[in-house]
DNA sequence: CGCACTAGACTTTTT
DNA sequence: GTCTAGTGCG
């Protein structure tokens, strides 16, 4: 195979197949590079591609590094195990578990809003006074730290709210298995369990993984990097590639310890540091390097680059928030003048708010932008509605799809009433779905007697229309908004529905790919289709090279890169953000910080304002420390008149 | 059951 | 300032 694109520490990451290796790759260093080559590097040596694990954190770097293998060795690579870390678990709870701990096959997966509904509804059931400290936010936060074995950071307020939780943490586990359910926690602690629990489980999978790679293992939690530990035990051929001054995920669990933690377990660990950067002008180089060095406890390294020089990174103080947006467009438009294409230009900020000035102004200059953020595709309420139907159609034992539509759109079945369907559902031992059968004229009001009938048969309906191959199976869309009144609901209010009603015709894209994707029968395909759902957050499709200006927060700018960067409201309280206070958070936002930096390729603006409009009052800020303690001679500095 | 109103919150969120 | 979740009324 030829490596000869790659440099000199590229090329040793790569080959280095033997033993645990720790791959020190800063930003723009060719870390995708270095995973895939070394992918492709095993399966030419002979290891089969079944014996390979990779791992990421998004769907979006899975599926670009299972492209860039195949198109390296020219292989089908869509059956590898290159995923994130929850499809990871998922693949191995799918092809295991029969019957396991009160699971049973073909368990669904539930979002954070499900987890939420279950909560609030045990939470509701103790009939207690509202408390601050009784919420179904703050139970879920200790459960899913408790999932993942953060004992230490779980703080109760009082005796009074402990004891609660723990009725309620009881009650969540039961109420997820009998649904036959999990959460995305789960997704990794049921993996690990099982391996626990099945001496065989365990061979397999030991056996199985000769080789397992790692990318962004700064942001691993402890869970995850537990599962990798116990499944690497027997080749101990473990690659891990990171980098630590970008882990800015901690308040999700990220652990940068778990570094500190490979090093102790694997002390014959060869250490690979790539510090040639691609990406940045040395200018914007120098700046990240300074910024970032003034965090402790890290491991030393210096990015470099053999780029030409360019101008310094420049930054402007700003009089207000609007004469900063002004800034920043008068740039923009001299940039397009210069010859740079729209899509060139990202704007970056800490906070999603911050970008509400932007709007207006795009408006008013006629630029094309988008702004990233919000809620994700598979998120919207009508993408999970419609979604839901199809789901309840294939599986009718399928809870969570069941309490969300019965009554969306609203057919008069009232909560007292489908209570009355729970009961009779427990009673004789039946899905949710088939209970209905057993609801009595006299037991619910008329209209919710019909209601339920037809529903019955808007659910057969659907059930009937993917079964029949002869159909076109993306036309089950129309079906399900006809039948169920879903589009006579949007329709009553054209305007702000509009929108909703695109995002579901859009699912009819998603149907039609995934007959490529998948393979079995068309209900086969729809499963796995729908499996997967869950663990998406958005369309991979719709990120496009189209021409248009891109407003990100700095998380979200992660793994990106752009000719022309914009790093506004740099301020005091902003950014860093006042909720970081100690030490350890404000490493952090540093850290956000220097992933901003290194994001830019040929220019760097950094704006920040004096005034600004902040929930509602005016705020006076001060530059932000990050910047304004950088040596004199890194940057460009000006002040608006 | 569904709408309208009010209180309160208000970084970041790969799954 | 703006969005949300939760309450109360028709």
């Amino acid at each position: 195979m030829d490596l000869s694109h790659l440099n000199k520490e590229q090329k040793h990451a790569v080959m280095e197949v033997k033993g645990p290796v720790m791959c020190i790759a800063g930003a723009g260093t060719g870390k995708t590079r270095v995973l895939t080559n070394r992918i492709a590097y095993l399966l030419s040596q002979g290891v089969s591609k079944c014996n390979i694990a990779a791992v990421t954190f998004t769907n979006k770097a899975a599926t670009e590094m299972k492209e860039r293998v195949a198109s390296l060795v020219d292989i089908d690579a869509s059956d590898m195990w290159i995923s994130t870390f929850h499809s990871f678990g998922l693949r191995i709870l799918r092809e295991e578990i029969v019957q396991w701990r009160g699971y049973k096959k073909g368990f669904t997966v539930i979002d954070e809003e499900d987890s939420n509904k279950v909560m609030k509804k045990i939470i509701e059931s103790f009939d207690i006074p509202k408390t601050d400290c009784i919420t179904s936010k703050i139970f879920l936060t200790f459960v899913s730290m408790e999932k993942n074995k953060q004992y230490n950071q779980i703080v109760f307020d009082n005796d009074y709210q402990e004891e609660w939780y723990r009725k309620a943490r009881k009650l969540y586990d039961a109420k997820l298995l009998a649904a036959n359910a999990m959460d995305f926690d789960d997704l990794i602690l049921n993996t690990i369990e099982l391996l626990n629990d099945s001496e065989y489980v365990l061979k397999t999978y030991i056996e199985k993984f000769q080789y397992i790679l790692i990318d962004e293992f700064q942001d691993t939690n402890l869970l995850q990097y537990e599962l990798m530990t116990i499944l690497c035990q027997k080749h101990k051929n473990i690659f891990i590639v990171g980098d630590q001054d970008q882990s800015i995920y901690s308040f999700r669990g990220a652990k940068i310890g778990n570094i500190d933690q490979f090093m102790k377990d694997y002390p014959d660990y060869k250490l690979i540091k790539i510090e040639e950067n691609y990406r940045s002008t040395p200018e914007i180089l120098k700046l990240a390097n300074d910024v970032i060095s003034k965090n402790t406890n890290r491991i030393d390294k210096n990015l470099f680059t053999s780029k030409d020089s360019k101008q310094k990174p420049l930054l402007t103080v700003c009089n207000t928030d609007n004469s900063e947006v002004e800034f920043i467009f008068k740039e923009i438009l001299r940039l397009t003048g210069k010859g740079y294409n729209y899509s060139d230009i990202a704007i970056m900020y800490r906070s999603n708010y911050l970008s509400r000035n932007f709007e207006s102004t795009f408006k008013r200059y006629k630029v094309p932008y988008t702004i990233y953020g919000g809620i994700s595709y598979f998120a919207r309420k009508e993408v999970k509605d419609i979604l839901a139907y199809l789901k309840l159609a294939i599986n009718f034992d399928d809870k969570f799809s069941f309490d969300r539509i019965i009554n969306v759109p609203a057919r008069k079945i009232s909560k007292e009433s489908t209570d009355k369907i729970f009961v009779e559902s427990v009673r004789y031992d039946v899905s949710m779905f088939k209970a209905i059968d057993y609801i009595e004229s006299n037991d619910v009001s008329k209209q919710c007697y019909e209601s339920l009938r037809n529903f019955k048969n808007i659910i057969y309906g659907i059930k009937e229309f993917i079964s029949n191959e002869k159909n076109d199976i993306k036309n089950v869309i129309d079906v399900i908004l006809e039948t169920t009144g879903y589009l006579k609901m949007l329709s009553s209010k054209k305007e702000e529905n509009d929108q909703k009603l695109l995002n579901i015709l859009e699912l009819k894209n998603v149907i039609r790919e995934a007959m490529y994707t998948y393979s079995g029968t068309v209900i086969e395909k729809l499963t796995q289709m729908l499996e997967d759902t869950v663990l998406k957050t958005d369309l991979d499709n719709l990120d496009d090279n189209d021409n248009k200006v891109k407003l990100m927060t700095y998380h979200q700018a992660k793994g990106l890169e752009f000719p022309i960067v914009f790093m506004m409201a740099t301020e005091d309280g902003v950014f860093p953000n006042g909720f970081a206070t100690n030490r350890f958070e404000l490493e952090e936002e540093r850290r956000i910080c220097y992933v901003g930096i290194t994001r830019a390729k040929e220019r760097l603006f950094i704006t920040c304002a004096k005034k600004r409009f902040m929930y509602g009052r005016v705020a006076f800020n001060k530059p932000s420390q990050f910047i304004s303690n950088v040596s004199e001679s890194l940057l460009e500095r000006q002040v608006q008149m």
